[in-house]
RNA sequence: GGAGGGGUACUCAAGCGGUCAACGAGGGCAGACUGUAAAUCUGCUGGCUAUGCCUACGUAGGUUCGAAUCCUACCCCCUCCA
């Protein structure tokens, strides 16, 4: 096993908080494997990049030697964690979790070691407790410590609901901690609370409180709001290649240092190197190229990074189409079609009226030609090329 | 349980009988400029069998030539009191 000393170095870097302080060093000192949980939430295991900043994380504990536990919280999903807008979820089937928990697998093993990693589920005890189980948990803390909670704390005082069970959801959490004997437990910084519940817990119930250890959360490609799916502003893992370039190479300067720190492996000098350079007049975008190169290595492979780039500097520095563009047929309509209806069947556009007013901004193209019409009519039998702004293409047959 | 306030488009937020598909801001999209960066400027931002028609202002009714705007009931949220 690696030195104490140099796991801490490691370990501690890119990391928002260690809680309480010097206790990495405590608890490697125990000198056994520590067990390392990060719960997930089993409704969405669509993992963008964002999530890997802790999965990253975890892998770095698991180079260590130490045991990785994946949580899926499929208990607590039924819950939803507490954001305001959730009531409670309708509970998945087992066959939903199994198939959500084969995707998170799927996915996750690009970056952790499927042998060294154990999965396990929240239901496993939780479905066990009684109400008179859940009722002791919820007697372990105080509503005006719940209330502490940034979220909790907001929403009271702005005036906005807060259902009961909500309370339950950092409950939950913190007793799977006591389930597991978690030694640490990770996760992004709005799960803070969250994780020092968990300690309470330990604590109250006779363990050994875990270290809470918090994971910047990633901002989204707008740069401002965190990385979320539902924004609508994030790079999934599972992504085409060439669409993950697409989109780190759209992230502003500025945000491509933070995607630097907290995605790429490159050791912290290296960044540094990179940073000083961009600052003597090396253009921002070859770095970015080299930054979207190593995510996509990393989900794709070294190939597939390779084309993604050359089909970007084909593409947009040279102005050619795309090389794959999606075919699609599309039926006429007695011989012909309308350009609007057209473009809505082949999925361009979101209506009709979205093409006219598409049409009517110069954003679409028909084989490289911009269309000023909106009355063109397409005749059956033809093929082209339609295009709509700058990323959307498909090739339509219409017949 | 009582008293009061409020529910408008993706979000915030005007409007309080016709000129409202609904001011304004944010967001988003598109165009120009670029490095698919930032900043900036411009336009758009309900649907359709498309210069007209249809559906929308918590839900359901009603008054009216005409309602997001007035009335009734219901649902939901909030505040204060208990």
């Amino acid at each position: 096993m690696t030195s104490i000393k140099e796991q801490i170095a490691e370990l501690t870097r890119g990391t928002d908080e260690i809680l309480p302080a010097g206790g990495l060093e405590e608890k490697l000192k125990l000198g056994r494997p520590l067990v390392v949980k990060v719960g997930f939430d089993p409704t969405a295991p669509d993992l963008h990049v964002g999530h890997t900043v802790v999965i990253n994380k975890m892998r770095q504990f698991q180079e260590y030697g130490h045991d990785i536990v994946f949580l899926i919280g499929d208990f607590t999903g039924m819950i939803g964690d507490p954001s305001g807008k959730n009531a409670t979820r309708p509970p998945l089937s087992r066959e939903e979790i199994d198939a959500n928990a084969a995707t998170y697998e799927e996915q996750v093993f690009k970056i952790l070691d499927p042998d060294l990693t154990r999965i396990e589920f929240n239901s496993s005890w939780m479905g066990k407790m009684d109400a008179a189980g859940l009722i002791k948990l919820a007697s372990q803390h105080t509503v005006a410590r719940m209330l502490e909670r940034d979220d909790f704390n907001k929403r009271y005082k702005s005036g906005q609901s807060i259902s009961i069970h909500e309370f339950l959801y950092p409950l939950v959490q913190g007793y799977d901690s006591v389930a597991l004997k978690a030694d640490v437990e990770m996760g992004g910084t709005d799960q803070k609370f969250n994780l020092l519940v968990g300690r309470q817990l330990q604590q109250n119930l006779g363990q050994a409180p875990q270290l809470v250890l918090t994971m910047p959360l990633l901002e989204g490609l707008d740069g401002v709001k965190k990385m979320g799916k539902s924004l609508g502003n994030y790079i999934g893992i599972t992504e085409p290649a060439g669409e993950m370039f697409g989109k780190i190479m759209s992230i502003s300067d500025e945000l491509m240092w933070r995607y630097f720190e907290l995605l790429s492996y490159r050791p912290l000098q290296e960044i540094a190197a990179l940073k000083a350079a961009t600052e003597d007049g090396r253009n921002p975008r070859d770095v970015k190229f080299e930054l979207a190169e190593e995510i996509i290595s990393r989900f794709h492979d070294k190939t597939a990074a390779e084309q993604a780039k050359a089909e970007f500097i084909s593409r947009f520095q040279k102005g050619a189409m795309p090389e794959e563009i999606e075919e699609i047929s599309v039926a006429s309509n007695g011989g012909k079609l309308g350009i609007g209806h057209l473009l809505k069947a082949a999925g361009l556009v979101a209506s009709t009226s979205d093409a006219f007013r598409m049409i009517k901004q110069g954003a679409v193209r028909i084989d490289g030609e911009r269309v000023e019409d909106r009355n063109t009519e397409i005749p059956a039998g033809s093929t082209h090329v339609y295009q709509v702004g700058k990323r959307k293409f498909a090739r339509v047959q219409l017949t």
